[in-house]
Order: structure tokens, then C-alpha cells, then sequence
RNA sequence: GCCGAGGUAGCUAAGCUCGGUUUAAGGCGGUAGCCUCGAGAGCUACUGGUGCUUGUCACCACGGGAGUUCAAAUCUCCCCCUCGGCGCCA
């Protein structure tokens, strides 16, 4: 969320940033228009509280005749307090609404672009496989070796849900402890949170009320099926102040996560994009100066597991049509899938800057006589599995249908190097 | 799910019966200043949020919301959470 102070203060950045991200401008407008009448409204309320609190402070003292005069009076004042409180509140829900429904300011850094079009390519690391026979897709490789069921899973479930089998299932297990264990290394602490969040905390990350219908929603109790743990993790520390040495805190917590993709067809074959998937996250907390330069190694934490791996990677900057309603900005890592021919996108790194912490609340003290301030956040995949196993299956195919289990992943796998069928 | 007790500032804890001299007391912790060679002790001030006209400023804030009233931490209703006890349960 931005600061409706600093929307008054720029309305011409913020004008060039929404027509930037292609955004409808008429949200800026009836922001502003909304925002003047609730300042002053507000103002009017305020005098009238005050003048209620000066008599009310009075009429004990005044005698009985005196009494009932000044009652009489504030019974009038009481009564346009009310109205003016009921409008105030009126005005002040649609404008939060609109706040709400405002994207980012795209970092300086960020190009100007088209969705797509407009991202940079930073760097490439590796390059993408040669095979001396053609190489098959990660579905065709799963279902050769009897390690990933889509049918059973369409029936337990339904569509956009698979069933890993056998050494597939070890081989998600061996994914999962190997990122973890590096992102401890990498100095961040685990965590496991709940995998179902309230409504509040969806709103303090920004999935709510953007995108409502992305989410799998348990009505009975108004829970949420978590998207990414960015959302549980987070939500953490809303509304706290925290001390000035607590920071930077960076958390790694391990999630299975739950998308909609409302509006998608789940065309795409395989488990590129899938309705649960399991996904390893970084999240960091930080004092504002050092975001930027925190982004640049939360990158490169995540990229540490794709070069562990040894899969061929390319980073991706995010122009401002393609950066994410929430972010301010995103590299993305796309690791290469030489069955499918294509780039996945495996992890997603943002800078939030304050955007979450003013929606959720969080702030810091830099010293304790000091204001509290925001704090900037960010995150990133470390990484998403099912892309992450795409890539492994059909970067590290044999001829012969089975796949060699990279080496970082067979301390995990209890020395099994091979999946064979 | 049922019964009971609770939720007040960074922590702790009065106030609630009986609405208005309470500026939400007191204590702890913290920061700054005085004092000191230095530290401690002691003393003084500050220690929730928002707004702007930046001031001995105003408003808001006692788990959240609604209501009663000239006036609500205090009375009424709904909801959430914590801790006990019972029930159910992998």
C-alpha cells in the first residue's frame, strides 16, 4: 500500500508509475478527490470531538439549572458528530479500497516497458543442454518411469493435481531438504508455518483483495489456503514495532502452496503450473537503505540452488507492464527445460520496500527515543519444485529413459543415482 | 463443543461494582539530561498512533465491532483471542 500522504506529495510520479504499468488512471483521481473531502471532514469532526470534550468536562461541575442547557446543547453536536462520522467512515472505506487496489511504485531501476516485451535479460548461466538424441518432455520421462501419475491424481482430486510416486517422491523430499539446508547455510532461519491463513494476513501481503479469486477460500471459517509462504511468513511480525537490531531477519520456511489460476486454462501439459505445489521461500526484513542491495543477494541465494544443482539458468528483470502488482522489483529465475524447449520460471525475487509493511503493520525503532518507521521486505522463491523438477528430469535424461539424480541431491536420496524404470 | 477466568501502553498492573478530579495511577525496563574521575545509586524529562497550523496543538487509542448516553476502560449486545476444567479426537 502506498502512503496517501506521499500520493498527495507526487501525484505526478505516481500518475507516470500507474501509466507505466498500464493501470487505469481514474484510481488516482477519485483516490484524490476522496481523500481531500475525508481531510476535511475529518477536520470538522475533530473540532466538534473537541468542543464535546471541553463541556463534557464541565457539566459535572456546572449546577443542576446550568446542567440541563449545556445537555440540550450537546445533544446537537452529538448528533452531527454521528452524521459526520458516518460519512467520514463511508468515504474513508472506499478510499482504503482504492489504496488498497494501487500497485507498487516501480524502483527507478525498473525499464519501461510492455508486459514481456519490455524485460531485460540481466544474465545466462550455463547453456542449455545438447542431446545426440532428442530429449523427452519431464511428463513423458514421469510417466516412463512410473514416477508421476496425472490420472490418479485428476481422479483424487481433480485436474491440475498429480501424484508423485516412488523415487519421484523421494526425489520432491530430496529437492525440499537440500534447499533448506542451504538457505541455512545462507544464514536463514526455518520455519514451518501454518499451511491456512486469515483474511487479515492475506490482506497484509496484498493477495487480498487483488486476487480474491487466485485463492482457494474455506468459507466455514474464513481461512485461505496459502498461495506462498511469503504470505504466513511475513504476516509474522504485523503489528510489531521491532527493535533496530533484530534486523535484517531473513526466514526460509518450506510450504506446500495452492493457486486458482482462475481465468488459465491448465492447458500447459506437465506440472509446469499446477493448482498445489510445494516451494521453498526466503523472506527478508530490512532496514530500508539496505533493500536494494539485499534483493542482489536474496538473487543470489536462490540462484545458489539452481547452480547446485547444475541446471542452465537465465535472470530475467521484470519491466514495469510485467512486475507484480505488489512488488517494486522483480528478477526472475528461469531455469532451462530442454524437453519442453522452454525457460521455467523457478524462483521469483522482489523488493517490496515499505508496500507490505504499511499494509501489515510492520515497523522498527532505530533507537528507542526515536519514531518508528517501516521496514522493507522482500522475498523469493528458494525455489518452486515442480518447475525445479521439470528441469532436473529432462536436463538429467538418459537415453535410455532413466534419469542420473544430480550429485547435491544424493546425500538426500540415500545413494540411489540413477531413477531407472 | 460446553463451563469458568481473563485480554488495559515495550513488560507488569490499578481503575470496571456505582459512567464525569485520572492528564489511563503505580512499578519495571528503555532513552536523554543533571550529578560523578568513571560507574552505580539518586533526581528530572521523555517513552502508543494520526493530522497539520510543529504546539504547554488537536484528535484517536484500554482485544475487535455495534449500541445506550451530553459523556464509556467503566453499562448492553455480537465476535475474536489466551488460560484453566470437562467432552471429543489422530
Amino acid at each position: 500500500m502506498l502512503d496517501a500522504k506521499f500520493i498527495r506529495d507526487n501525484t505526478e510520479a505516481v500518475r507516470q508509475a500507474l501509466k507505466n504499468r498500464n493501470y487505469d488512471l481514474s484510481v488516482l483521481e477519485r483516490f484524490l478527490e476522496l481523500d481531500g473531502r475525508w481531510r476535511a471532514l475529518t477536520e470538522e469532526g475533530n473540532s466538534l470531538r473537541q468542543k464535546r470534550n471541553e463541556v463534557s468536562e464541565q457539566i459535572p461541575k456546572l449546577s443542576k439549572a446550568e446542567k440541563q442547557i449545556k445537555i440540550a446543547e450537546m445533544k446537537g453536536i452529538a448528533e452531527r458528530i454521528k452524521i459526520i462520522e458516518g460519512s467520514v467512515k463511508g468515504i474513508e472505506s472506499e478510499r482504503d479500497e482504492l489504496l488498497l487496489n494501487m500497485p507498487n511504485m516501480p524502483d527507478p531501476s525498473v525499464p519501461v516497458g510492455p508486459q514481456d516485451e519490455g524485460d531485460v535479460f540481466v544474465r545466462t548461466w550455463g547453456s542449455a543442454r545438447k542431446f545426440d538424441f532428442k530429449p523427452l518432455t519431464h511428463w513423458e520421462i514421469g510417466e516412463g518411469l512410473d514416477i508421476i501419475d496425472f490420472d490418479r491424481g485428476a481422479k483424487v482430486t481433480g485436474t491440475g493435481f498429480y501424484v508423485l510416486k516412488g523415487d519421484g517422491a523421494r526425489l520432491e523430499r530430496a529437492l525440499i531438504n537440500y534447499m533448506l539446508d542451504l538457505h541455512k547455510e545462507q544464514g536463514y532461519e526455518e520455519l514451518f508455518p501454518p499451511v491456512m491463513i486469515n483474511r487479515k494476513s492475506c490482506v497484509g501481503t496484498g493477495q487480498l483483495p487483488k486476487m480474491q479469486e487466485d485463492m482457494y477460500w474455506v468459507e466455514r471459517d474464513d481461512l485461505w489456503l496459502n498461495p506462498t509462504a511469503e504470505v504466513p511468513v511475513t504476516n509474522l511480525y504485523a503489528d510489531e514495532i521491532l527493535d533496530r537490531r533484530q534486523l535484517p531477519i531473513y526466514h526460509t520456511a518450506y510450504l506446500p502452496s495452492f493457486r486458482r489460476e482462475a481465468g488459465k486454462h491448465i492447458e500447459t501439459k506437465g506440472i509446469a503450473r499446477v493448482h498445489q505445489f510445494n516451494k521453498v521461500e526466503l523472506v527478508k526484513f530490512v532496514l530500508p537503505e539496505t533493500s536494494q542491495a539485499e534483493l542482489e543477494t536474496l538473487l543470489a541465494d536462490a540462484e545458489a540452488v539452481v547452480q547446485g544443482l547444475k541446471l542452465p539458468y537465465r535472470i530475467r528483470l521484470l519491466c514495469t507492464g510485467s512486475v507484480g502488482f505488489h512488488s517494486s522489483k522483480t528478477y526472475d529465475i528461469e531455469a532451462h527445460a530442454p524437453g519442453m524447449d522452454q525457460w521455467l520460471e523457478v524462483s521469483s525475487c522482489s523488493d517490496f520496500k515499505d508496500f507490505q509493511a504499511r499494509r501489515a503493520m510492520i515497523k522498527f525503532r532505530r533507537e528507542p527515543h526515536l519514531k518508528s518507521e517501516f521496514v522493507h521486505t522482500l522475498n523469493g522463491s528458494g525455489i518452486a519444485l515442480p518447475r525445479t523438477m521439470a528441469s532436473v528430469l529432462e536436463n538429467c535424461q538418459n537415453e535410455d529413459g532413466s534419469v542420473t539424480v544430480p550429485e547435491a541431491l544424493r546425500p538426500y536420496m540415500k545413494g540411489t543415482s540413477v531413477i531407472g524404470p
